[in-house]
DNA sequence: AGCAATCAGGACTTCTGCGGTCCGATTACA
DNA sequence: TGTAATCGGACCGCAGAAGTCCTGATTGCT
């Protein structure tokens, strides 16, 4: 269905709700404000640490803290985090596993377009557009870039 | 990792090597064509012929026979053909499950605009842009459309 | 220094749904 | 009308995701 994992959507949940309230949360305090289990959350949040979305800090009245503002978070840098780089299918550069059928395959390589253009599409919305609760001034931002995906097109071949 | 399914993938390939060479074209013919298994091959014809994007002809002498033209065929009627509706997460419109956090979640619905961006960066890609043996005459008209995504984002709330 | 709280990392189990396979229904052709 | 070719839908096994748990390392507080 197309669908992304669910480790991501909590990811970006967990994010948003880093940004509300305390500088500094724990883990088992964002998993009670959003009522998730806690060792989901958990997991979500190492991960996020490890791809420096968000920074740790262990011991006593430790927890995590968001390492950049949201509106400097666009959806690809999460995705990226807990289910890796973006690869639709299997013959996109950057998937190490090849198709067995590459060889004979009348479409090698043309999947590039479309993993352009959904990875432009994800990095154009931001944490901030994802929000309920804050303006939407990076919106009106995004209406003024070049359309990158056209572009793309053009250029290939 | 953010892919799509394998079907869909072999669906592109089927539908593309069907616009070469006969007009109709049989199940295992296709499948040697390209160097996938017989029965796979069957099983994204059936889907597609289902949903309307092949026609088929059954008794001898039958087969599959595109139902439109390539450039009229949008990469998400393929990935709806297969997969179902692009639904990136459980919360977006037309996915009837829904998620258990959805009460106290603060992104509820708002990944509609990340479905909406991928969806929109997905139909205007069509199977004439994925062929290796075709000109780009598509690429260049999209990019005069306007970017449909900013103006999604503008109007949202 | 001792203690309690918290994160880090990995191993393990469960389960969904994708990928692959099969046999029966249908139709043109001789 | 017989036959062969082909589509249609149902079936099952398995990889990968999702979720859980445990042990060890680190740090603030008393
Ligand atoms: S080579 Fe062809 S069949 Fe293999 S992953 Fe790429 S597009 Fe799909
Ligand atoms: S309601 Fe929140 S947690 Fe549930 S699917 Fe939607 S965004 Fe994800």
């Amino acid at each position: 269905m197309l669908r992304l994992s669910k480790l991501t959507d909590y990811a970006v949940v967990v994010l948003i709700r880093l940004s509300h309230g305390e500088a500094v949360q724990t883990s088992p305090g964002i998993a009670a404000g959003i009522g998730l289990p806690e060792p989901t959350v958990a997991k979500v949040l190492k991960a996020l640490a490890y791809s420096g979305l968000v920074s740790s800090q262990r011991g006593a009245r430790g927890g995590y803290r968001l390492a950049r503002a949201l509106s400097a978070i666009p959806i690809t840098d999460v995705v990226a985090a807990i289910d890796g780089p973006i690869a639709l299918t299997a013959c996109v550069e950057g998937s190490g596993a090849g198709c067995e059928a590459e060889c004979t395959c009348p479409v090698r390589g043309r999947w590039d377009l479309v993993n352009d253009a959904v990875r432009q599409a994800l990095a154009r919305i931001t944490l901030a557009d994802m929000d309920r609760s804050a303006p939407r001034a990076h919106a009106r931002a995004a209406a003024q870039q070049p359309d990158a995906l056209a572009l793309t097109l053009i250029s290939a071949e």
